[in-house]
RNA sequence: GGGUGCUUAGCUCAGCUGGGAGAGCGUCGCCCUUACAAGGCGAGGGUCGGGGGUUCAAGUCCCUCAGCACCCACCA
């Protein structure tokens, strides 16, 4: 093996590997364990978000196929209707090109072409994070076999009518020309104004004052609204003002959803461009008068000066124009909430269009009945609230757009425009006898959520009964973040219950989200993106620079990203390989929580992986080619033995329980401290004595079959979390441990074992620690260097202590680098020394041209400090009646034994203190 | 306007059903001891956001205030 960890030689080979051999596809024996895994976008690349939450998958799976389930983690890319079609029409627009210059079909052969040509760019990333997905089932959400699932499901909802089209006011984007979901639309707190305008009642008799924040849409007014208990306007109730600029007349209605108390208490109605408006045109049965053009120009129904002006300007020449007729009695400043499409950014307008929608009040039913009764448990168990307070309240789901990649529609019209749904043409022509009727495809396509909502199932080969759906329907888990819970989650629940009659996860794992070492949100636009690609393989400074500042939607941000970045990693980003980055993922993901991406966290858990890489080193060094045990033969267990391999059960348990429970931060801490602080600290040290002296054979048997049992056990322990390092050495070291097959990720996952649990030989070792941990202190204390051996005497030792000194002698004198331990016979003169406790029995380095005796007084000055304020609270806590009469009797108990070991050792150090100061 | 989460060492965070404040990184000191300087050994550092309550006992439970973050919502 090489002397230090690099990554980058081990990685991708041992990937390549599994991949070939087939060691990602479900054994087909065993209990189903199956992740659905949320299908990235076809033609994206992996962040870091991505990258946490297949660390996440890519441990549970790991872990159940080494448990000996029957484990798939299914692939697959989605196509991303709007994001897709953007990137590509942005690649037109460079070639002076626009979609329609295309037309329809020559625009979706050249998506597929950019999905052909980038498609496979997300899925290579996947690998680099070591995901073991099963490829040979990827699917993707426009092939055959999805599409002819949406078209199914699309079917057979509308059958049962839970399926409509309807001509209704939704959220239209004026830049991509489409209507999205009420969740596509990001509401922003924005700096406006409001305007208060006179309307003229008809009869001339005065005016109403109406204030808005959106003054161009008063040339679609059908109304004006008053409270109906409103004194200063009951009276107006049913006669007309004429609007200005357009003549029209129109009534004054009176509604309860005006506040008297904001504004002037009177509210124009445009039910065709408001959300509220509409409602209340609808209890009124007011006309809705459109006025704008899917551009949000104004359109013909308005006055002609005011055709063909974007909303923008519309406005302004309204304003003017009314201020030219003194008709604005007031502007004011306003914050209010404006609405923004979250891919184009564009100001959303409510728009009147027909559209399709899903009715789903009782598709909602029953998916929150399962999540309430716990078919469906939600981790952290709070976001169950979330989910209810929105499936509470659900509005129908607008699911067609007006845009071309996607599923279209099955839905055809005749010339008449009667509108027919079925799977096929030829379907629907059979079904209703249409002959040679013209038809046309409906030209819409669906939302991209909707089959997404199918992908449990649709991915396993619905509508086909498949084998593949009987085993792995329900799935185990779902491992998202909690940003698509209504996107996604709640859909794929509603759609699972409905199509498969069961729910499609049993639980979901809602991660948090990754963002910079501040805790700053990552985006392009803030230049504080990381790339995991990067962190596996390093990046200079001046490529990163590049990366960061090319692309940006504010170029003028250019200068200060790159300072930034250029002071934050003057010499780029070291590559730290997919190991490290899975361990932080893991150790940073405690319950739910957004985590700080710091390089501090990464490099540390580098470091890690080059500590178990040299660990490994060590063990190969003093096994291979030697007797481990393999072959029979006498052994014999050290203490350090024992202890180790009790350790190793606790930590096994402690992992287990940890990855059931989701806290692969606890999972990762204990693989890390048993590695590090028992395994590398103390064990390693421990057989060195054995190895190297003169240890009987089988004593030497058992510490090198100590070594390599416990570093192959501890692989596959930690092999889920970081697959490529524990694979490399695993090869080397199993066999020297037994182990046999071609690959740790198929071999079984440790189970704690309680015969190995030896608290006997814990509690010895504890004493040997202290006594090495104490002589070490003393020499750290004196500033006496490590290698100086010391002469160490024992005072007020019982049986145990000596017995323990026989039994560990060896240990103590190469650890503690002692040159003697002698012991000291009761009431024998001690000379000047340094002290430490172990338990009662004094430890005594003596100062002999060694030790300052100041220093020493005071060193002990300190402990004792320390002890007797201890000491102090334990006795004033007993002599508490209260405490003791109504604490339970073992807390007390414990109490008192800790108190009298502490009292002990003061006076011990007492007694030494004054000893040193009568010298 | 509702709702959720957070506030613990200089930084980033653990701390499960209440019973002796922890880790990593950073800092300081001593060491190139033949697995590892991406290392070893040792040290320093916190009135657990403020206030109140329950309890023998509160970082942990309850109330309240403050700050931060996020989600939802139709006040023109």
């Amino acid at each position: 093996m090489d002397k230090a960890y690099e990554p980058h030689s081990i990685e991708q080979r041992w990937y390549a590997f599994w991949e070939q051999n087939g060691h990602f596809a479900a054994s087909g024996e065993g209990a189903p364990y199956c992740i659905m895994i949320p299908p990235p976008n076809v033609t994206g690349s992996l962040h870091m978000g991505h990258a946490f939450q297949d660390t996440i998958m890519d441990a549970l799976i790991r872990y159940h196929r080494m448990q000996g389930d029957n484990t798939l983690w299914q692939a697959g890319t989605d196509h991303a209707g709007i994001a897709t079609q953007m990137v590509v029409e942005r690649q037109l627009l460079a070639e002076g090109k626009s979609r329609h210059d295309l037309g329809r079909e020559k625009f979706i052969e050249r998506v597929w072409e950019w999905k052909g040509q980038s498609g496979g760019h997300i899925t290579r990333q996947l690998r680099r994070m070591g995901a073991s997905l099963d490829w040979s089932r990827e699917r993707f959400t426009m092939d055959e076999g999805l599409s002819s699932a949406v078209r199914e499901v699309f079917v057979r909802l509308h059958e049962e009518g839970l399926i409509y089209r309807g001509k209704r006011l939704v959220n239209w984007d004026p830049v991509l020309h489409t209507a999205v979901s009420d969740l596509e639309v990001i509401s922003e707190e924005e700096q406006g104004y409001l305007w208060h305008m006179r309307y003229p009642l008809s009869d001339g008799s005065g005016h109403l004052v109406v204030a808005t924040t959106r003054p161009e849409t008063m040339l679609g007014d059908s109304a004006v609204a008053v409270h109906p208990e409103d004194e200063r306007y009951k009276h107006l109730v049913g006669r007309t003002i004429t609007l200005p600029l357009v003549g029209r007349e129109i009534p004054i209605i009176a509604d309860d959803y005006v506040d008297p108390a904001f504004g002037t208490g009177c509210v124009k109605i445009t039910p065709a461009h408001d959300f509220n408006d509409y409602q209340v045109g609808l209890r009124h049965d007011l006309p809705q008068i459109n006025v704008f053009t899917i551009d949000a120009r104004i359109n013909d129904e308005a006055p002609e000066q005011y055709r063909g002006l974007d909303r923008y300007e519309a406005r302004d020449e309204i304003v003017h124009d009314l201020k030219e007729l003194e008709l604005i009695e007031k502007i004011e400043d306003h914050k209010l909430m404006v609405p923004r499409g979250d891919r184009s950014h564009s100001v959303i307008e409510p728009f009147l269009t027909d559209q399709w929608y899903v009715k789903v009040a009782p598709l909602a039913a029953e998916a929150i009945k399962v999540v309430e009764d716990g078919r469906i448990r939600f981790v952290p168990d709070n976001w169950k609230n979330t989910y209810f307070d929105w499936m509470r309240k659900i509005e129908d789901w607008c699911i067609s757009r007006q845009i071309w990649w996607g599923h279209r529609i099955p839905a055809w019209y005749d010339e008449a425009g009667n509108v027919y749904v079925g799977r096929d043409e030829a379907e629907v022509r059979a079904k209703h006898n249409l002959g040679d009727t013209p038809l046309t495809q409906d030209e819409d396509v669906l939302d991209t959520w909707f089959s997404s909502a199918l992908w449990p199932f649709s991915t396993l080969g619905w509508p086909e009964q498949t084998p593949e759906l009987k085993s792995f329907y329900p799935t185990s888990v779902l491992v998202t973040g909690f940003d698509i819970i209504f996107f996604w989650v709640a859909r794929m629940i509603m759609m699972g219950l409905k199509f498969m009659g069961d729910v499609p996860f049993r639980e979901v794992y809602i991660h948090g989200l990754v963002r910079d070492a501040h805790g700053q949100k990552m985006s392009k636009s803030k230049g504080n993106v990381l790339d995991p690609i990067d962190l596996i393989d390093g990046i200079d400074l001046e490529s990163l620079v590049q990366k960061r500042t090319t692309g940006l939607m504010q170029p003028e941000m250019a200068k200060k990203i790159e300072k930034a970045t250029r002071k934050e990693f003057p010499d780029g980003i070291p590559a730290f390989g997919t190991d490290a980055l899975r361990f932080t993922f893991a150790a940073l993901a405690s319950t739910g929580r957004d985590i700080n991406f710091d390089l501090g966290r990464i490099e540390g858990y580098r470091n890690y992986c080059n500590k178990l890489w040299n660990a490994a080193r060590y063990v190969l060094m003093n096994t291979e080619g030697m007797d481990c045990g393999q072959g029979g033969g006498e052994i014999e267990y050290s203490l350090a033995d024992r202890w180790i391999r009790s350790r190793l059960q606790e930590t096994v348990r402690e992992v287990n329980e940890s990855i059931q429970g989701y806290r692969f931060d606890h999972a990762a801490q204990a693989i890390y401290e048993f590695t590090w602080s028992e395994y590398c600290d103390w064990y390693l040290e421990l057989s060195k004595p054995v190895l190297t002296g003169d240890a009987s054979d089988a004593a030497k048997r058992g510490t090198r079959q100590t070594l390599v049992q416990v570093l192959e056990t501890l692989l596959r322990l930690a092999h889920p979390v970081m697959p490529f390092i524990t694979e490399e050495i695993w090869q080397r070291v199993g066999p020297l441990a037994g182990a046999e097959g071609d690959t740790l990720m198929r071999q079984p996952y440790p189970q704690a074992n309680a015969a190995q649990v030896n608290s006997a030989a814990e509690t010895e070792m504890g004493w040997v620690m202290e006594f090495i941990v104490g002589v070490r202190k003393i020499r750290s204390g004196m500033n006496i260097p490590p290698g100086k051996p010391l002469p160490v005497l024992l005072e007020n030792h019982r049986d145990e202590d000596r017995e323990r000194l026989a039994r560990n002698a060896t240990f103590l004198e190469r650890l503690a680098r002692t040159e003697s331990i002698t012991l000291l016979a009761e009431g024998e003169e001690s000379p000047e020394s340094a002290t430490a406790l172990v338990g009662e029995m004094r430890l005594l380095v003596p100062m002999a041209g060694l030790i300052d005796k100041a220093a020493e007084l005071a060193r002990l000055s300190k402990e004792i400090d320390k002890l007797a304020g201890e000491v102090e609270r334990g006795r004033k806590k007993l002599e508490n009646e209260n405490f003791t009469a109504r604490a339970p009797a073992e807390v007390v108990q414990k109490e008192r034994d800790k108190l009298a070991e502490m009292e002990a050792s003061l006076n011990s150090l007492r007694e030494q203190k004054g000893k040193i100061e009568r010298m």
